[in-house]
DNA sequence: CTGTTAGCGCATTCAA
DNA sequence: TTGAATGCGCTAACAG
């Protein structure tokens, strides 16, 4: 049997809010007093339980972070951001994989673990405006990607239309003219892949090439099978391509396998970017050029925001945070073929 | 504010008894009651409050999942399907990233939230034998990895030993002589590095061929850098190597990347095999020779073992399952250089 | 500075 | 089958 603050009251002769004083250090308590009481605390192995205080205090301090997958390195990279930008608040993260599932994902977003959490981080991939439930119902919410929503929020972005157009101007001003793109979607609610091809498409306006649907691939998902499956496409259906623009590293890793296995060389014939800057395309043959994301900002931007909102103001308007993006260049787009490591 | 089963009870015009009897489908409730009831729920948006119940039934639905990193890809994987197991039995992933420093573990190792997590899935790096707390203290836990305690728990592992050695094996088999290794540690706690050393030492035995330590390189982390780093030492200081045995996949895929950097040719010059199989050794250029861990296995297993031991037998005898694994061969060490893909 | 008294929301005794 | 009372372990008021 575990030892309660009822028991360390007893042992130390003191009464249990003394006890519950001198665990959290509030009030100011006597040397003596606080000395027994720690005393009684050791001797009995005393450990709060936290899901009484939680009940009490309606803190948890839990907040839940649901990813789409926690398998893709961008995510992956995220979530390892997340979880330490929270520790640093004493905060412990609960994840929730939805498989960027619509059904999964409403369950994650009417909250986790009812009442059991502080906040939600949640990167939506299927849900749409309506599907979250309003900003009263649900714990404080931090959105992650694109605003899907007109709950009352907070969001962190990127702006995805400008990651886009960065890439394509690389590769235009490099020379290139058929610069091909890996990774629309057709559905409704990939908000996110409708911005970079958006922004893809004004690259290509702003260097003054023509859109050309055919270079225009879609991907259902954005891993490296479906990059691969999206360049032999491309090799197949077109001719003459000299650029593909990735909406995400992942495909972009995936292209650059195909493409080497049908003999094109990366940058000299085809060359290739992606985004996100995940540490794959730091040490792929070649290293990937990228736009990258920032992603530790964007993992302590949420916590702050998450933060923000759980201190006072819970229904102060919503703020929308743009996090930052640059282009690296790696050898896929520009880099001699025996380069040394750019990390 | 939100409702409480008294708020239901009321509305319904019944006791929070019957509320809690159709919440929880116990009991036999009269269907009239049951519609009542389930309508006030309904109108009010009741949730039952999880923290609440916790407290009440001492079972809170949460594991905690304890390990180094989250953004390496070996443990993102396991994290899925970790994730993915508990979400079968009802489960809900809390997860540490300890960094593999031996004080965050121990804080993992004594307690997520105390009293708050059912149980503890634990995968250490640094923790010594004595380091866990008693299995009374804690709550049940999962070892990941090497039994670095005498203490009772449940644990599940790999034969690292045989893992290293079939890597070997299979090496000597294609006829490399000078075979090195990279990934060994030095520090007391690198269990799992010392098993596979020993595996890599006793495979070259096996296969006649004797073991030159000049051949063993150490990396005090198992990521791309170190591995990139291991392989530049071995071609300045070493002579003559024809393959390379990694004790995991990152160390491996930073041992592509070097090779070719320096002109080194894979698998023609030097073969190359790494542990774990993560995806991005799927679709590394050359893809990457492998000692595949099975991390499905690996995972359900753990979460099976922590629902046996949280259904009945606390102080059952400890279990410790041994998952599998199986060599993977692709072109770092045999196929052709434009081999497709295998997934 | 310390003790007493109430709940937090739920599930579980007991009665009825 | 349903209702009333009790307590899980803790903290927030208020007294003292």
């Amino acid at each position: 049997m575990r030892a309660t603050m009822k028991h360390v009251a007893a042992r130390a002769g003191v009464s249990i809010k003394t006890v519950s004083n001198v665990v959290n250090d509030s009030h100011r308590v006597a040397l003596q007093t606080r000395l027994r009481v720690q005393a009684a605390i050791d001797e009995l192995g005393f450990v709060p339980n936290a899901t009484a205080r939680s009940l009490r205090s309606g803190r948890s301090g839990l907040v839940a972070l649901a990813l789409p997958e926690l398998d893709a390195p961008y995510f992956a990279e995220l979530a390892q951001h997340v979880v330490e930008a929270a520790r640093d608040r004493g905060w412990t993260v609960l994840v929730d994989a939805t498989g960027g599932h619509a059904e999964q994902e409403r369950v994650a977003a009417s909250g986790i673990r009812p009442q059991l959490i502080d906040g939600l981080i949640f990167s939506p991939l299927a849900l749409r405006a309506g599907d979250l439930p309003d900003a009263g119902t649900g714990p404080p919410t931090v959105l992650l990607g694109e605003r899907v929503t007109d709950a009352a929020v907070d969001l962190v972005t990127v702006d995805n239309h400008a990651v886009a157009a960065t890439a394509v101007e690389h590769l235009a001003g490099l020379g290139r003219r058929r610069i091909a793109a890996v990774g629309a979607q057709t559905t409704e609610t990939g908000v996110t892949a409708r911005l970079r091809l958006e922004g893809y498409r004004q690259g290509l306006v702003r260097a003054g090439l023509p859109c050309d649907e055919a270079l225009v691939v879609q991907a259902a998902s954005w891993h490296r099978p479906e990059g691969a499956a999206g360049a032999r496409a491309l090799l197949g259906a077109v001719g003459g391509i000299d650029a593909i623009v990735c909406f995400n590293d992942l495909l972009a890793l995936g292209v650059l396998r195909a493409l080497a296995d049908a003999g094109v060389r990366v940058p000299d014939d085809v060359a290739v970017v992606g985004v996100d800057d995940v540490e794959d395309g730091r040490y792929s043959r070649p290293s990937l050029t990228t736009v990258a994301l920032d992603k530790a900002q964007i993992a302590r931007t949420a916590v702050e925001l998450l933060a923000a909102r759980l201190a006072g103001a819970r229904d102060a308007p919503p703020r929308a945070v743009v996090a930052g993006h640059r282009l690296v260049v790696r050898e896929s787009t520009a880099g001699p073929a025996g380069a040394t490591l750019s990390p």
